[in-house]
DNA sequence: CCCGAGCATGCACTCGATTGCAAGCCTCCC
DNA sequence: GGGAGGCTTGCAATCGAGTGCATGCTCGGG
């Protein structure tokens, strides 16, 4: 070699550049430092071969390399072990203050562990959903945490079909093996039912999420479930186009006309404040003559007029849980598919009173209704 | 070489795994399918070495591309690149309802330029940023948008003066040479002043956001500076401890006791949720007793109980505003830092009246008050 | 005292794509 | 017909880290 000592770094200096970013020490800044083979200080750092190196020589290399503040490069490790410490992160929009919550729980749980996530939006459109799906992907993601899965979902059928790790959360897919977190779907609206029961009503209307969601068809499911224990069944049932205010101002106009109910399940708080419009719209007052129910107790439900009586869902518990099953998957250490229920709690607010001319029921909780 | 011809690929098959991921196709695979060398394809396949090949052959390198499904791996292309195509995006908490419409924002107008966003939560610990910052830094991300930054941010000095690429957005740092994107807080609280005038308002309080971030000095001095021109002082003025629910209550009881005004100027929406829940505390009705005004125009913050009054910032046109700066400065498009400030508009609803025992002055919109 | 076992370390190749440089071919013109 | 120049293409090194294999050293036993 006629190359001069100390002229180990080639990258010339950039001629009138005038403050680059400094490069950041490399795997064999380290190992040059402490008089080492890059292979040897690699070996060194890395958790699970250190036992190949003398104790003495890791030590060494470890104080090199806080001190000169070396961190790996992940861009280069990944490249060579295909994992990249990332995962996808799907929602419909996090603009929908369901969602970041979830988000944040899954974000925070990742980062403890020394991951980070990617997070798109697909405003429901499969489509979207499945470029966002390819773009991390070509990233690397080493799995994904899915909160738009639609209840056929063949992207996800693909996905899981070639042993892409993933977790549901919020939603379903039917028929897929793979591991969901959600919230107790059917416990929740049983309660709800119970209560406008309780509070007098038989006339009960549904406004339900779109049936292409697990959570729309399952929540419709429990209400007429939850209904038929009473003996009663719905006053009228309409399905919305999307889990959106809008959606749900048009099916309630059009549930209203159906039906004349007194009380309205509305598939989740969004629909509820749909509902809300309609009720404006036809000079109706809620609760006086119409109860309205959401669903999910989004952040400030409970300061809307009126304040709306909701099911609170642990959302950022659910996000935690999501991203704890992925994590468990991607480490091996579980490997069947497991479905999380996390409990729900009926939060009873002023959108909900007895029907218009009647006096409230007394009854104890859950138990079974005295007939007629 | 004894290897046989058709080995290329030396990739051992997993003995019993039951359905691994097909590999994707690298760029040796299309150059070979093609009947070229990599480099070639590497050259035919990117946009700004194109016209070194030769028409035909990049004519036959795309369509053996697309025949084969073939995307780079950014990763490969990051490492040796050093560019990413990536931005860090730090908000202090996604959960508050302010910050999703600008993340959305971003994430729209980098994804339409193919890029993607990597997001993390701060919750206001400069710690915390720091910790994300330098994970990012590690990530390779290209550039930053930056929603935490504090009113004097060591981080995002030092940053800057490494020449590290970032824009700010809705809040700012003092004497920080880079692009920022923020709604005009001066001209928002204006209007607010005008209106409370406009109701005949003289004694107005106001509570303000944390003196550590841009925004709630400015709000404030603005503040100060609107009832100046009327010749009237506040008040009373108290700074929240940050911008929260709870931080609002205690401030604003703070200052109830301090003076009595007959209206609030709120830094933010959050806070003046906390100054109904004060008013709630000491019995006194909103706006009946005391008018309430916030700022930012969360959504559904018109749906509170009163309605809020509050100054619509355009948050997704901020995320908008503030990626399109940054990719500017990534492409070399503009190197001058720029700082851009979106109009804002005074939405009123039914948290602001007269005074208790007042009837509204009629006054023109904007026009000096006539004296005394 | 010599040889073998075993531990510690170094060497070199790899992941997939980019890019400076060299080489080949063709064409055009003298 | 021959040479020069330009257009295409190939070669090989590189980005930073990980890893199978080879090598060298040390220590212990015979």
């Amino acid at each position: 070699m006629a190359v001069p000592p100390g002229t180990r770094r080639p990258r010339q200096a950039p001629i009138a550049t005038l403050s680059r970013v400094a490069p950041r020490p490399t795997l064999r800044d380290v190992a040059t430092a402490a008089g080492v083979h890059p292979a040897t200080a690699s070996r060194a750092l890395n958790e699970d071969t250190r036992s190949l190196v003398r104790p003495a020589t890791v030590e060494r290399v470890r104080q090199v390399a806080t001190a000169l503040g070396y961190s790996p490069n992940p861009i280069a490790r990944s490249l060579k072990t295909n994992r990249s410490e990332t995962v996808g992160v799907l929602v419909p929009d996090i603009t929908n203050p369901v969602f970041p919550p979830i988000v944040r729980g899954v974000e925070d749980f990742l980062a403890e562990h020394g991951y980070t996530a990617l997070t798109a939006n697909t405003d429901n459109d499969p489509e979207r959903a499945a470029l966002n799906f390819a773009a991390m992907q070509a990233r690397q993601v080493d799995g994904y945490i899915i909160a738009t899965a639609r209840r056929d979902d063949p992207l996800l059928h693909d996905a899981a079909g070639r042993g892409v790790p993933m977790v549901l959360v919020n939603r379903q897919t039917e028929g897929l093996d793979v591991s969901a977190v959600t919230g107790d779907d059917s416990v929740g609206i049983s309660r709800v039912v119970d209560h406008l029961v309780d509070l007098g009503h038989t006339r009960i209307g549904h406004v339900a999420g779109p049936s292409s969601t697990s959570t729309g068809i399952a929540r419709e499911r429990a209400f007429r479930s939850a209904l038929e224990r009473y003996d009663l069944s719905a006053a009228a049932a309409v399905t919305a186009q999307a889990f959106t205010e809008a959606a749900g101002r048009t099916a309630m106009l059009e549930l209203l006309e159906a039906g004349a109910p007194t009380a309205v399940v509305a598939g989740n708080d969004l629909l509820a404040i749909g509902c809300y419009d309609a009720l404006d719209d036809l000079g109706l007052e809620c609760p006086r003559d119409v109860s309205v129910v959401g669903f999910n107790d989004m952040p400030f439900i409970g300061r809307l007029r009126p304040p709306l009586t909701s099911v609170r869902v642990p959302q950022y518990e659910l996000g935690i849980e999501a991203a704890r099953l992925l994590l468990d998957r991607l480490s091996g250490r579980s490997t069947t598919p497991r479905s999380v229920l996390l409990p729900v709690t009926l939060v009873v607010r002023g959108s909900t009173a007895p029907p218009p001319g009647a006096r409230a029921r007394r009854r104890g909780r859950g138990s079974a209704p005295s007939p007629g």
